[in-house]
DNA sequence: TCATTTCCGTTGGAAAAACAACATACCGAT
DNA sequence: ATCGGTATGTTGTTTTTCCAACGGAAATGA
């Protein structure tokens, strides 16, 4: 179990908790590990989850396969990464997804009411290992939320304006620069990156904005346009 | 304040506490009240929020303006709903939506701190609290990854299927209902009304699907059909 | 330096979605 | 049953996106 201490160090949900206390927080959870071979289910669709889930080591993919069969990798899981606790949830109902290890990994289950109902004395972190859950998933809904504004945009014009724009709100200049390439702005975005590349450009001959790589700066449009 | 009480009894946040308990946590988490008029701003983009927000009574809209001043309603909030709560985090930056009091309106302001910090013995329902939050949080979690897993299809065929294939599952049955008429479900999807109604039908004729109004039926596709 | 690879922009044709306009079915009220 | 309103389905046109293919620029590495 020491062993996965300075995965668990770099994880969002155990920042500001000491080595030490890590490994005392470790008894106090319950928490279990569970190893998957390469290729093998970790979990299905249809199972329900009860505890936290941290990736100690190995990668996962969080995989979907509709009524036809269809499979579509949704995302994929690095260590120290917490999952599935969307559903511990009471009557949350079952996992919508498959989760696969893509290599062999070790998966750390944690007792989720043993986090939530606040242990009398024992764990001065308690509330820190509390807030730090609270953190962590209010971060991932508030990027989900945001992606989700730049998605239901109908264009891909309308698409890369509204992320454009929020991420000039964000780091609050006009001029800025984003974390992706073409490829996987398109990617992000849901669209062909080819199209977009082209959609870029008009944006920048009608002088909305300009750009070289992944530097971005939005301009006034001229005037007198519509 | 007792006046809101009622509403708080409805909200998910305080759910499982009773009138009497919630009137004491009022007090021990700091509650404050803030009204609107109609047409103010409440909280504008760009301002750092501290405090979880409930709505009390009115209707508040979530909006958003970009770069060039295009607006865009995000979101309606009604009595009981939490909102917000996703920029308390340190460091989260500040607000990136404006919010505008659609009526006469009263939000609940609720000290983070306090909640997230249990309090020695004063309130017993405090751990029920913390796991409302999470639960709250988790719920709205899952149902923004769902929805981003059908609109990161590319078709409006794709969205579909992607979307009636998970109610399938999660109502556990090939035939179910839909709590959305068919202006309803294009709007949750992002895509035009009768470019999807014209799909469905085709989905219907090549024998993938049945439907009357709302309710749903999946069905194997015909064998050597591809 | 040269070869290889990756990234980015461009183009044209095919496919799909949006849009507008209309037809039909359904529903509630009188 | 009739009327008005709403929800849904249908069709044809316009616009947009996707897709495949290509060329040049920049980065990488021998």
């Amino acid at each position: 179990m020491e062993k996965y201490v300075p995965v668990l160090k770099r994880a969002k949900l155990f920042s500001d908790i000491g080595d030490d206390e890590i490994l005392s927080m470790l008894d106090c959870l319950n928490a279990t590990i569970r190893q998957y071979g390469k290729g093998e289910y970790a979990f299905r669709q249809g199972e329900f989850i009860h505890d936290l889930l941290i990736l100690g080591s190995g990668r996962l993919h969080i995989q979907k396969e509709d009524y036809w069969g269809n499979l579509n990798i949704l995302n994929e899981i690095r260590p120290g990464e917490m999952f599935g606790e969307a559903y511990i949830v009471p009557n949350s109902g079952t996992l919508m997804n498959d989760v696969i290890a893509a290599e062999e990994s070790a998966v750390l289950f944690f007792d989720m009411e043993r986090i939530l109902t606040v242990c009398p004395s024992a764990c001065p972190f308690h509330t820190r290992l509390v807030k730090n859950m609270f953190y962590t998933i209010s971060d991932k809904n508030k990027s989900l939320v945001q992606k989700l504004s730049y998605m239901s945009q109908r264009s891909t014009r309308e698409k890369l304006l509204s992320y454009l724009s929020d991420e000039a709100k964000r780091q609050n200049s006009s001029s800025f620069s984003i974390p992706f390439n073409r490829q996987q702005l398109a990617d992000f975005l849901s669209v062909d990156r080819s199209a977009m590349s082209n959609e870029l450009c008009k944006l920048r001959n009608e002088g909305m904005l300009d750009f070289h790589k992944n530097e971005f700066t939005l301009r006034e449009p001229p005037q007198g346009h519509h």
